[in-house]
DNA sequence: GTTGAGCGTT
């Protein structure tokens, strides 16, 4: 029959009951239910003051000696080893020195915290969107966050839907403030609103980009980010000397800071601009462009206009225009070049 | 009003 075990996220922390099966073993999954991302149990054995943990097997938690008792047990996580336990992207060969993406500090002003090397990497691992795939028809942004605000405090919640009907298309995106949240989260499917959903990290978040450029590609963008939002916004990790939105609309822009470091450090990443979840991924081109430039390795010729003086590439407005011609090894984004019939 | 693997109006 079944039994109540007592069960604390930390030792000492008010116990919770969590039911038994029939014959006296705990479903991991109960217990991951109340504490997401568990994966075992410890108590403190009386005799020599240590944790003991307790067997598990086939998902199954075993009553040391037969019997649960009067313990209080303690929930046992994974290590957060991000290369075990998160499916890594190739984003992350490099150490990135950013105390948190979320709240979007850089380097500067992270000399004060964070002791150690190791404890810093963990705590600095970036939050990303995660995609959450076979969302009932039905689920809404508010369901999101009621659900997956017990993993974490919130910075997104979406339902992607047909942009006429409004009709949900089963899937939607989260991200967490912090990265346990996240980790948490990715460990476990999700049982939402009756059906069972998966959370991943995005294969569009796949970064597989080519070394230093200043300028950085900003997908998924909104008709509300002006250039002024987007300057005001990313001129906290660094100068900003260019940004540039293609007329009419076509939901990306160009940011180009002072320093590639800087540009090559957003990569990757996901940013929240004007309510909108951006991406930042290199300028440079997932494909070779067609056409005239093009070459094996997708490095072209790239063709700057712009006015002459502050250097900031593309602007509008009246004055002489002064055209080059660079090459460079950078590829040609088509969207980049429609240039033909200003060529006169 | 239906559906159930996918990847966000480059």
């Amino acid at each position: 029959m079944t039994q109540y075990i007592q069960v604390a996220e930390i030792e000492h922390d008010e116990p919770v009951e969590i039911p038994s099966e029939d014959d006296g073993s705990l479903l991991v999954s109960t217990l991951a239910a109340q504490f997401p991302g568990a994966c075992g149990l410890k108590y403190r054995n009386p005799d020599t003051g240590n944790f003991r943990g307790v067997r598990l097997s086939e998902g199954l938690l075993y009553p040391p000696d037969g019997v649960w008792g009067s313990h209080v047990y303690v929930v046992v996580f994974p290590k957060l080893q991000p290369a075990v336990t998160v499916p890594e992207r190739s984003d992350e060969g490099e150490i990135h020195y950013i105390p948190s993406l979320c709240d979007n500090k850089r380097k500067g002003d992270n000399e004060l915290e964070n002791p150690s090397a190791k404890t810093k990497r963990l705590e600095q691992k970036k939050c990303t969107d995660l995609i959450v795939l076979g969302l009932p028809w039905k689920s809404t942004e508010d369901d999101l966050r009621s659900y997956f605000s017990k993993f974490g405090d919130l910075l997104l919640t979406q339902v992607k839907r047909e942009p006429k009907t409004g009709q949900s298309k089963g899937y939607g995106f989260v991200r967490f403030a912090n990265y346990d949240s996240q980790l948490k989260c990715l460990a476990q499917r999700h049982m939402i609103d009756g059906r069972w959903c998966d959370v991943n990290i995005p294969n569009s978040n796949e970064m597989n980009s080519p070394p230093s450029n200043r300028k950085v590609f900003i997908a998924r963008c909104s008709e509300n980010i002006t250039a002024d939002h987007l300057r005001d916004y990313f001129i906290k990790f660094g100068e900003v000397i260019d940004v540039f939105i293609p007329k009419p609309f076509r939901a990306f822009a160009f940011v180009t800071f002072l320093d590639p470091e800087v540009a090559q450090s957003l990569c990757g990443e996901d940013h929240i601009i004007q309510g909108t979840s951006v991406h930042v991924s290199s300028a440079a081109p997932k494909f070779p462009a067609k056409g005239a430039g093009e070459r094996r390795d997708g490095a072209g010729v790239e063709i700057g206009i712009g006015t002459m003086g502050d250097g900031t590439g593309i602007e509008t407005g009246t004055g002489s225009i002064e055209i080059g011609i660079m090459i460079a090894e950078v590829g040609i984004r088509d969207q980049d070049l429609p240039v033909e019939g200003i060529l006169t």
